[in-house]
RNA sequence: GUGGGCGUAGCUCAGCUGGUGGUAGCUCCGGGUUGUGGUCCCGGCGGUCGUGGGUUCGAGUCCCACCGCUCACCCCA
């Protein structure tokens, strides 16, 4: 032990430059769900604990293991948020939501938690986008959802995903379909690993999920839900690839697939960057028809997706993709003269005022270190102010992709600027 | 939570079977150019060798524990 601090395991210190990088990924995402006509939502980082206890299903592991729970001072029972789908629901129903106009579309970034073993692309604190559309069970919003997720993952230049999709039927097949996935469980508990076996008690679904290969080999011949869903989910679904196919969205039919939480329903699927390893998931969602009575709301559809920023940005910088903020600097201010510093600061904030990106030396560096600052932040022009132009209340003007430079009064320096700006701009 | 690998300067890394921490590269600062930039040359700043114990005359090197990173299981974003 030391008696200095790291940050916590499982948690990321965002810094430059891939915090720029975050932040504009983060701003795709809410530009193109802005466009989809999706609007905002933020919710709190923590709720009651019920909230999540009672949507995400007792046998999911987010819930069982891995959810951060605390009593506050006021003894009440709070979870920080292992995702977003609950609290934006709880938001719909508290705040009446469903008397506007439907389906109410709503977007959300930000941090959520979760008590899991780390692992590169898997951390306790992560980052999600998230999209909810609530109060509508057209299949037109399923893809409305999935094609803004595989949007934005093409708008970012991400090559190489896989979408996989499928349909989990209702409520209502689901129970005839589990005793049959059950009876065949259990004619084959010999044949199949110790987790497949757990499973069958827990979520029978969840044993497609097992990578022994025995297993696999075993669950190859299981029954699959696809095979049982009701005629109306199964209409649903055959839409919802309708207008999938119409968007020219690629995507491979996946009968196995299950999502760890236990509240959806009909369309469920995943996204992956398959290069990324044990954690290539990079984003999933599906529909939950169900979600809102599980927290004493009316009967009210639902479909959403989440994305894991971490894991996107790791597939972005692997493809040397990413995304960076435009670095900006109009005019850097190479003061020679010590009188001449606060006056010329005063002149690079009147400068700011106007809107130009202006910077100085701020660590006593000499003219050769001021300049080579100057060229590192990409200025476009240098301001140089020494004992001779102060003395003559002006300064020398440099362009610094030719070179040029001339003599401007320090009266006229801002408005200088500012025209050079704008005329670089038109 | 369970196994495997790793941990030397801000970053990337040398350091052979234990024998005094590298003029190493990059970055940063200064000088060459007494006030003008991505190159070049010179110089400088920078290290409790992850932390704590143990073995030893002597530990960066060997042993143990802890912390962290990483890969897999698991889980999923």
């Amino acid at each position: 032990m030391t008696d200095s601090f790291q940050a916590p395991r499982g948690t990321l210190d965002w810094l430059p430059p891939r915090s720029g990088a975050r932040r504009a990924m983060i701003g795709a995402f809410a530009a193109r769900a802005e466009r989809a006509g999706f609007r905002e939502a933020q919710t709190p980082v923590f709720e009651e604990q019920g909230l999540f206890a009672r949507t995400a299903g007792a046998s999911s592991e987010v819930v069982g293991k891995e959810m951060y729970v605390f009593t506050d001072q006021g003894d009440r029972e709070l979870a920080l948020r292992p995702e977003f789908t609950a609290g934006i629901v709880r938001a719909y129903l508290e705040h009446g939501l469903s008397r506007e106009a439907q389906p109410v579309r709503l977007w959300s970034a930000g941090s959520c938690y979760r008590y899991a073993a780390v692992q590169r692309g898997r951390y306790r604190e992560f980052t999600q986008v998230n999209a909810e559309a609530i109060g509508s069970d057209d299949p037109a919003v399923d893809a409305e959802l999935i094609a803004l997720q595989v949007g934005w993952f093409r708008e970012l230049g991400l090559e190489g995903l896989a979408v996989r999709l499928n349909t989990i039927g209702d409520r209502a097949d689901r129970e005839p379909y589990l005793a049959l996935l059950r009876a065949f469980l259990d004619k084959h508990l010999g044949d199949v690993a110790d987790d497949v076996r757990r499973q069958r008690d827990l979520n029978p679904l969840r044993a497609f999920d097992t990578k022994d290969p025995a297993s696999q080999a075993v669950m190859a011949q299981a029954p699959v839900i696809a095979d049982h869903v009701g005629a109306e989910a199964a209409a649903h679904f055959d839409r919802v690839r309708e207008f999938l196919d119409a968007r020219g969205i690629a995507y491979v039919l996946d009968p196995t697939l299950v999502r760890g939480l236990d509240y959806y329903s009909r369309t469920t699927w995943e996204v992956a960057w398959p290069e990324l390893g044990a954690q290539s998931g990079i984003g999933g969602g599906g529909r939950y028809d169900g979600l809102a009575e599980l927290i004493g709301g009316p009967p009210t559809p639902g479909v959403g997706f989440a994305c894991g920023v971490e894991r996107v940005l790791l597939a972005l910088a692997a493809q040397e993709r990413l995304p960076g903020v435009a670095p900006r600097c109009d005019a850097f201010f190479m003061v020679l003269a010590d009188a001449a510093r606060p006056t010329l600061h005063a002149l690079m904030e009147a400068a700011r005022d106007r809107g130009l990106a202006c910077e100085a030396d701020l660590a006593g560096r000499a003219a050769k270190g001021q300049i080579k600052q100057a060229d590192r932040v990409g200025a476009a022009r240098t301001v140089v102010c020494g004992d001779d132009e102060w003395a003559r209340r002006v300064c020398l003007v440099r362009d610094m992709t030719s070179g040029e430079q001339i003599e401007v009064a320090l009266d006229d320096l801002v408005g200088h600027l500012a025209d050079l700006a704008g005329g670089a701009q038109a």
